[in-house]
DNA sequence: CTCCGGTCTT
DNA sequence: AAGACCGGAG
């Protein structure tokens, strides 16, 4: 199998800036950072203009919070502007400027997990470590055992050992990116294409899988809108006025002229949130973005 | 409208 | 263990 997939990757594979040969850690570390939660396609169109303004990781530490979290307009979550600006901070400090490459230095920054820190050491330093996102769990799944249903996936450990005995010694990360491509473009969520599948033949869940469902959660909305999607109005509100900007203003902002004192209640709340995790500061009865 | 995802918090 | 966090694409 592991022949086959590398075979196919070869002449398959997706091309991308951070894939590049003897890429720099930092772009790598920045790259997987926008990876957790923005689509590749996005990150690829916005990662240049990123890097342009925060070359290193001195660079961003240098930088504000605030001029961060700007540059991450349109990125969505947020807080991960704060915690990569805070682990730009933390490797100039504590590692010299230089991204680490052992995986439990990695897992010690802010907002570098499990996933991100095995994938810096694998993609940025050639270190054969078991990397497990969506994809991989997914594909391991399927092709380690007979699946009967496409929502089918192990628990880590298992998956970490199963991982530990097929990720080959001499091109880990060209595996890794195989894998993930593979379970992006043919070994899907909900509908793998098993029929142009490399692996087709090896495959013990091949051709077998039944279509299923996760029931889906649904999440705390107000006036018919989600949570979220007020919050982010604030942020994008304050990103744009980059000054303070009073509650009063905000409020008419989100709801128009004709706001109740529920609505009100309703942006204080969101504003306390936004203040108690650092993305603004509030002064009275003002509020903006963090320096 | 539904779907997608890694980390941190509770 | 479960939920919050985001914006874009389908």
């Amino acid at each position: 199998m592991v022949s086959i997939l590398l075979s196919w990757y070869s002449t398959t594979a997706r091309v991308f800036f951070w894939r590049r040969p003897n890429i720099d850690p930092w772009v790598v570390l920045v790259s997987e950072v926008m990876l957790q939660q923005t689509q590749a396609s996005r990150v690829e169109q916005r990662l240049p203009e990123f890097l342009d303004v925060f070359p290193t990781p001195q660079a961003m530490a240098e930088a504000s919070a605030g001029t961060v979290l700007k540059m991450w307009s349109g990125m969505g979550y947020n807080r991960r502007a704060l915690r990569l600006q805070e682990t730009a901070v933390a490797i100039t400090e504590r590692f010299a400027g230089r991204v680490p490459g052992e995986v439990d230095q990695l897992k010690s920054l802010p907002g570098i997990g499990p996933y991100t820190s095995a994938a810096v050491a694998c993609f940025a330093f050639g270190r054969r470590v078991v990397v497990l996102d969506v994809n991989v769990r997914r594909v391991y799944t399927r092709i380690s055992r007979r699946c009967t249903t496409t929502v089918d996936v192990d628990d880590d450990t298992t998956l970490t050992a199963y991982a530990e005995s097929i990720i080959p010694h001499d091109s880990p990360s060209q595996w890794h990116h195989a894998v993930m491509d593979l379970g992006a473009t043919i070994c899907t969520a909900r509908s793998p294409q098993c029929p142009l599948c490399p692996l087709q033949d090896f495959c013990p869940s091949a051709h077998v899988l039944q279509q299923a469902s996760r029931p889906k959660k649904q999440e705390p909305s107000w006036r018919g809108q989600p949570r979220r999607i007020w919050r982010g109005r604030i942020v994008e509100f304050l990103r744009s006025s980059s000054q303070e900007a009073s509650v009063h203003n905000i409020t008419t902002r989100l709801f128009g002229s004709d706001t109740t004192s529920e609505d009100a209640d309703f942006v204080q709340s969101l504003l306390t949130s936004l203040a108690t995790e650092g993305m603004i500061v509030r002064k009275g009865q003002t509020a903006q973005l963090v320096d």
